[in-house]
DNA sequence: CGCCAGGTGGGAT
DNA sequence: ATCCCACATGGC
């Protein structure tokens, strides 16, 4: 049993699965002359408020409540202000925990307002700050809405990686982060957001298919080259 | 039915 | 620092 270095899982797991093309909104990530078109505003919004509402959540009960907000004309942060949080919570109520995440989108959107008056960036460090988000909803809209090169890390990534023998299993986000970012240092700025959606995309699907709470060893592609810590 | 889902903040130790 | 728990709906 031989463990691959982070390029060469990223190769093999591309390989067993096909490209996943997130954020997994329509269109987002199609490609326009062979890069990824700059997204609308709306577009933006609505990957972060994805993004706040997928935490421990099937993205399946996500969609229900993006339609949901789609249909009342909300994905554009100055309306949404005008709904009370009693209101909001109903619309997203089908994504779990919607009381506190209408108060996570409720700061959200204060940091929005107050970025813009002092015209700040969004930068890690700053959504950092907002109450309700934390590192992997952070990098989750950094990545996919403003395609800044982080790694988002998130449970299927460390169950993968524990499992396989890459990392401890209780090894912490941000070690896990900068593992995997330094191993496509060498890479463009552009290169690592694809590369970055990618894996973390493929993460997902591995998890889901064969890397389960129960795993599937015996039928997973990447059985050779694990050290199946479950 | 029971288990689990692309986490986070707060409080106790 | 590090554990433990509340938060909640929907799909399988």
């Amino acid at each position: 049993m031989d463990l691959p270095t982070l390029p060469e899982l990223y190769k093999n797991l591309f390989k067993a699965y096909s490209p996943q093309g997130w954020w997994p909104i329509q269109g987002v990530y199609e490609k326009h002359n062979n890069h990824i078109r700059v997204l609308t505003e709306k577009e933006r919004f609505e990957i972060c408020l994805g993004a706040i509402l997928t935490q421990n959540t099937a993205w399946k009960n996500v969609e229900k409540s993006l339609a949901a907000l789609q249909k009342h004309d909300l994905l554009d942060p100055q309306k949404l202000e005008r709904r009370d949080m009693q209101k909001l919570a109903l619309l997203i109520r089908s994504s779990g925990y919607h009381n506190q995440k209408a108060k996570k989108i409720r700061a959200f959107l204060d940091f929005l307002k107050n970025k813009k008056s002092i015209s700040q960036p969004i930068t890690r460090e700053n959504l950092l700050s907002v109450w309700g988000i934390g590192p992997e909803t952070a990098d989750s809209i950094l990545l996919y809405a403003y395609h800044q090169p982080v790694f988002v890390v998130d449970a299927y990534t460390k169950r993968i990686l524990g499992r396989m023998g890459l990392v401890e299993k209780d090894a912490d986000y941000e070690l896990v982060r900068s593992l995997l970012e330094s191993a496509f240092a060498s890479k463009t700025e552009q290169e690592k957001v694809k590369i970055f959606n990618e894996f973390h995309a493929l993460f997902v699907e591995h998890a889901k298919q064969y890397c389960r709470t129960k795993p599937l060893c015996e039928q997973c592609p990447l059985n050779t080259s694990c050290a199946k810590r479950i």
